[in-house]
DNA sequence: TACGGTAATGAGAGCGTTTGCATGCTAAGG
DNA sequence: CCTTAGCATGCAAACGCTCTCATTACCGTA
């Protein structure tokens, strides 16, 4: 019993009249003790109710059992069933998940990282493959494994997981360009220090600029993901003199805002416009019409990326070996917010080429 | 320079040339010590890199600076605004947060407890008055302060902060009543194990009685919150002999849900039919028509159980004086989805009474 | 110059666990 | 009956930090 009146190893060891030693593995490695020692043990812990001291145990085994991961934003689904599958998965190895987030911030996702590291994190899971040469040193220095995702186009010294969002872009941007819409516009999220939403607009400019030839990007707004923001990128699209015909958004969160927009100002989506999405979160099938989107592998991600740094951690022989990259493929959802070009706007469009 | 090659205190001390409790005072306390120690301290810190491990601090000052949170559940953004609330609060003080689920199962939220502590949790936060007797037990053997919040009809030996969900529930039924209608129907989610989805129904049954009888509840179904559970509990009250001209459902997922299905079938709210919900989320605005419902003071709650709990940890005297229990007002949000009776049905359901 | 008081620093004893190594015991083989 | 392998257990040294208490340094005042 310390001083706070906290039951504690040596209390189990006395009271089951064994050691420390024997209790400790009693509870870490359990087939290391005979049967009948085991049972007394367990007996006196029910019975006292001792629980093991975090901070003795993780100052001892040098582990906390915890992993952290830094993701852009909590304020809407995009990031969460990927988290949600991370954490699942390392549940299984008993292992907790604390979660930060770096609005989009290189800056703020330092100081995240120092904080989880601070906080005792194990590993830790980052997003995208860009941060500052600060960051990765910290990382260093504090000799912590990580992980980054959402990216695949990745340092091949690191470990990572993800997906070519350039690509899941330009197959995207074909699907737009095979209904025929010839003017077309993006609603992007702020390019700065986000190499997924970069990678996605240069998807886009591959199939436009493949197929037919870049005029035909009406206008690119940036902003935050949100669905009021959506709505005023919206807003700033139609008044331009060309307006687009199609407007492929960065996200759902953006297209949902369009969408809402659209049916505001009484524009018919997809009669009138049509609007596309990125990454197929519930919202996409909750707006009306369903949007147009990419799926991408969020479960696939969150189980790989866990699996991956959970065997960085553990260490040992076989990190040698490792795979140190997973890509994933993603998947084009054709759904009623894409549709052919107007007539009208068809016509009136072509007299700009 | 342990065998990890990490570096320690004892490498900071050492090369600043003072000893490690000065270096532990410069970290925890930079006032204790002279402006010049403290800047060549500092210096030291960044050039060789070191990050306070956190096993050690942990086990000599008995605290890990995080606390965990347990909610029914993460799957819809019920409980997204409070905790994300909490969080900010808590983060000010540099402590950090661990959030389980508990999917409305006790079974599960003892887990989850003792998951936390586990883990180190300093304190806990946990969802709604109700739990094993177990529970209680461990938190108590394990001397870990918690709140409870989200319901204030609490013991008042806990602390506690919330809002009284059957009163919220009865002035949203009362405005309902005020429209006109008189076949209600509710849609609940699960009772057992709930005592917020209990004390809603309550609240709702209290107003009828107040103004009416209760012969005017037409079905009550009890289901998961999904949008989806939402649908099917809609086609259920539908499928009735007596149909319902407003449905009073147990949260905005729910009324989502119904919303959707209405608008499936067909059937126009608020013309045929008035829907409601609870707790104000995004989602309320989202789906058309916008949902009346009952504001939660989510980030009043977040933050004052945070400071709540904050205080507990802290201990100290002053927590014989501590406010013990925090009460919140709710709001109701008429909007679109609650109309006036429709005449065709009024007529028809003034047969049966 | 001596002295008291205050601010800054140092010494060192824990904090509760894990774990490598030593020891003791049991059972099987010679 | 003695050896020996192998399993179960105990001993005790870390692990890296905090914090109390003691000590030193410095200043102003008598």
């Amino acid at each position: 019993m310390n001083t706070n009146g906290r039951a504690t190893l040596i209390d189990v060891a006395r009271k089951a009249k064994v050691s420390t030693a024997t209790v400790s593995r009693c509870l870490s490695h359990p087939d290391k003790v005979a049967e009948k020692t085991r049972l007394s043990i367990e007996a006196v812990i029910d019975e006292i109710g001792y629980t093991p001291h975090f901070g003795g145990r993780a100052l001892a085994s040098n582990r906390t059992g915890m992993v952290g991961a830094i993701i852009p934003t909590m304020e809407n689904a995009i990031f969460a069933t990927a988290i949600q599958s991370f954490q699942e998965t390392l549940a299984k190895s008993e292992i907790s998940l604390q979660v930060g987030s770096s609005g989009y911030d290189p800056e703020k996702e330092l100081f995240q990282v120092k904080s989880l590291i601070a906080h005792g994190a194990d590993g830790l899971l980052l997003t995208g493959a860009e941060r500052l040469q600060k960051t990765t040193k910290v990382l260093e220095q504090a000799q912590i494994p990580y992980v980054t995702a959402w990216n695949s186009k990745n340092d091949i010294s690191k470990y990572s997981v993800g997906f070519d969002n350039r690509l899941a872009a330009f197959s995207l941007t074909q699907s737009v360009l095979d209904f025929g819409h010839r003017n077309i516009a993006i609603i992007s999220g702020f390019l700065e220090n986000n190499d997924r939403a970069i990678d996605r607009v240069l998807g886009i400019k591959d199939a436009i600029e493949k197929h037919h030839n870049k005029g035909l990007i009406t206008d690119i707004v940036e902003t935050k993901y949100s669905i009021k923001a959506g709505e005023e990128a919206f807003d700033k699209l139609m008044s331009n003199t060309i307006t687009p015909t199609a407007i492929i958004c960065g996200n759902d969160v953006l297209a949902t805002g369009a969408t809402i927009r659209a049916k505001m100002r009484n524009i018919d989506v997809p009669g009138d416009i049509s609007i596309t999405g990125f990454d197929d979160i519930d919202l996409a099938t909750v707006v009306s019409p369903a949007l147009t989107t990419v799926r991408v592998p969020q479960v696939g991600m969150g189980e790989a990326s866990a699996v991956m740094l959970m065997k960085l951690i553990s260490g040992g022989a076989n990190i040698k070996s490792m795979i140190r990259r997973v890509e994933f493929k993603t998947e084009i959802m054709i759904r009623e917010s894409l549709g052919s070009v107007p007539n009208i706007m068809y016509h009136t469009s072509r007299n700009y080429f």
